[in-house]
RNA sequence: GCCCACGUAGCUCAGUCGGUAGAGCACUUUCUUGGUAAGAAAGAGGUCCCCGGUUCAAGUCCGGGCGUGGGCUCCA
């Protein structure tokens, strides 16, 4: 395993290192930490530093500042920070005892906790450049010169140590890269990013929506972005179904004696919402689909000749999430999950891990999204006994092997009931997001006595498998919104071809053509208004359509249409049977290219 | 939930020192029938997020609430 995670108080690198060059990036951006203290400390001698580490592509520091700083304050402290680069101050090592150490930084109580925690006699070092001094693990660049281009970023509240209930810190986050051209290729990305964030596009094409009078985190789905995820999710259910799945349906909500048993009312309280009283018992919408899935296995006794069960269903669940941590389609107060869960023996387990990771890799593919998968396994609080957690996590293990996937582990990353794999997607701009999860549970099976009569006669505890594919309808199209940046492939695209007469002398062809290619199950729409065709084009052109259908005297002679791509490419006038049929083999093959020798 | 910022027409945004509101797009009507990213004119459209306070006077200042955004924590 090449991962390593450093946490060195007061130094941390919180990010991951694989190489040399990982290593020397990661201090660049840790010095360019300290080049940063150093210049808010000259207009703010009262600030107290937390930690300073470096992130993924820059670094931050926590600092205790009464003053609140702002994005101007920013600006006069990259100011700062470049005369003392340009006066290639030396980062000047120091090693000192911890009672010394203690002594240097008495009056910052950040700095004293740290280093109360480390053990009595250890060494401690500081590093001081100009005349800033911090108690730091290193390493650092030689001097201040060797820090390549930064840019401070923002400024954010960051509790001490990550926990509420300590001080609220001020965060500054930076960027920082070795030359000028990568941080403006950084720039670059994140600027890109920006552009396609799914909430300006989910509004401007006119997709979903959020209102303060239906609730914060509900999502209102309008009919375009409605027909994505329709396409999304006929599309996974027909998979499902020809993969061996049943499909099912549950409730929205469930007595709370269903959640006694489940343990949630225990665990998972705190993100669920209050109860409604029905007949004087309380019931619960439901944050799981779990339990339905466990009673529809329950329901009769189950022979091991009919195992492997496997239930999906697209289940729509509601959890609290506090308001600060709502984003959009991305994070939710309500959402569908595409959930199933597989009912099997412990002999069938490997093949049924294999056979998830396999269609899990299928929907990437499909989707055009590169993958990560993690194998995380048993956390520091865990139930169960160690011959099955080994069985499991060596069951995942040789899943993902079976399936011919790379992974990468997460050590002590699994659930409290079960060690799990975790696929993440790479979009188009090399983002990960949360992918397919496979994750075995003895906590529920044991709960609820889930079993099957073997071979022997005898009643044997089955093996639950959980895994969602797409995760929830909500996030993935959000995602999907971004990886393409709504120029979705034709057969995701809400509207597919645009008919744009010249004049209205062509409308009558038009809506010919029109219900022709509808006939024919395409997503059409005519644009029949009094404008200009220029004009045609252009609102086309905004909504991302993939063919503009452009039809003058001549087509309507011709037969034909003039096939424009939403890339502005022109491929002149095709007969209207070709195209149709070309684009017809196009979204029953799910391409993701609108181009090739069929059109 | 916490820190910071923001909330003005359907959308994107102006609004100076406190003197009761503006643009572009979209919408409606009229004219224009135009060959690959916006033809022209007119019209209509507002609880300036909500509640309270200061003031002769609040979109503007102050307090509280709600929502949104950037983070922390958490997560599908």
């Amino acid at each position: 395993m090449l991962v390593e995670e450093q946490r060195e108080p007061g130094s941390d690198m919180v990010v991951e290192i694989e190489n040399e060059q990982d290593l020397a990036l990661a201090t660049m951006r840790h010095s360019t930490a300290h080049l940063m203290a150093e210049a808010v400390r000259e207009i703010y001698p009262d600030v107290k530093f937390a930690i300073g580490p470096a992130i993924d592509n820059g670094f931050y520091y926590d600092m205790d500042l009464d003053h609140a700083l702002t994005p101007e304050d920013l600006a006069e402290i990259e100011l700062l920070m470049g005369r003392h680069r340009e006066a290639a101050e030396p980062f000047v090592r120091t090693e000192v005892s911890r009672e010394e150490a203690l002594k240097i930084f008495a009056d910052n109580p950040y700095k004293v906790e740290i280093l109360r925690e480390l053990p009595a006699g250890s060494v401690i070092t500081t590093y001081q450049q100009g005349d800033f001094l911090d108690l730091c693990k290193g390493p650092h660049v030689a001097d201040t010169g060797q820090i390549g281009a930064f840019k401070l970023q923002s400024v954010a509240g960051a509790y001490w140590r990550g926990d509420e209930r300590r001080p609220m810190l001020q965060r500054i986050y930076g960027t920082a890269w070795p030359t000028q051209d990568e941080l403006d290729q950084y720039l670059h990305r994140l600027e890109e990013a920006q552009r396609r964030d799914h909430r300006k596009l989910g509004k401007e094409l006119d997709l979903f929506s959020v209102n303060d009078e239906i609730g914060p985190g509900l999502i209102l789905w309008h009919p375009r972005g409605a027909m994505i995820r329709y396409q999304v999710e006929q599309f996974e259910q027909k998979e499902q179904l020809a993969r061996g799945y049943d499909l099912v349906y549950t409730p929205h909500i469930a007595s709370e004696k269903i959640y006694q048993t489940s343990g949630h009312l225990e665990t998972y309280k705190e993100n669920m919402y209050s109860p409604m009283s029905i007949d004087e018992v309380d019931y619960y919408v439901k944050p799981m689909n779990c339990p339905g899935h466990i009673m529809i296995y329950k329901s009769q006794v189950r022979s091991y000749r009919e195992l492997p069960v496997r239930l999906a269903e697209l289940g729509t669940v509601y959890r609290y999430e506090r308001s600060g941590t709502l984003h959009g389609m991305l994070r939710v107060r309500g959402f569908t999950q595409d959930d199933a869960h597989i009912f099997c023996r412990e002999d069938q387990m490997i093949d049924e891990i294999a056979g998830v990771i396999d269609l899990a890799i299928y929907m990437a593919d499909v989707f055009g999204y590169q993958f990560q998968a993690y194998l995380a396994t048993r956390p520091e609080k865990w139930i169960g006994d160690d011959a099955t957690w080994d069985r499991a996590i060596e069951g995942l293990r040789r899943g993902l092997e079976q399936a011919g996937v790379d992974y990468k582990l997460d050590e002590g990353g699994g659930a409290f009931y079960g060690p799990k794999i975790d696929i993440k997607w790479v979009d188009a701009l090399g983002r990960e997001w949360t992918g397919p999860t496979v994750q075995l549970d003895f906590n529920l099976p044991q709960r609820f006595d889930v079993n099957y009569i073997g071979e022997d006669g005898e009643k044997h505890r089955a093996v639950m498998i959980h895994r969602t594919l797409l995760g929830s309808m909500e996030r993935f199209v959000g995602g999907l919104v971004e990886h393409y940046a709504a120029a979705f492939p034709v057969w995701l695209a809400p509207i597919q071809l645009a008919l744009i007469p010249i004049t209205d002398d062509q409308l009558p062809f038009c809506q010919q053509v029109a219900a022709d290619a509808e006939a024919a199950g395409l997503r059409v729409k005519v644009f029949d208004q009094k404008e200009r065709m220029q004009a045609k084009i252009r609102d086309a052109q905004m909504l991302k359509i993939p063919y503009m259908l452009v039809v003058g005297k001549r087509e309507v002679e011709a037969g034909a249409v003039a096939v424009r791509l939403r890339s502005g490419q022109d491929l002149g006038a095709i007969p209207v049977d070709q195209f149709l049929t070309g684009v017809i083999a196009r979204v029953e093959s799910r391409s993701l290219e609108l181009t090739d020798e069929v059109l």
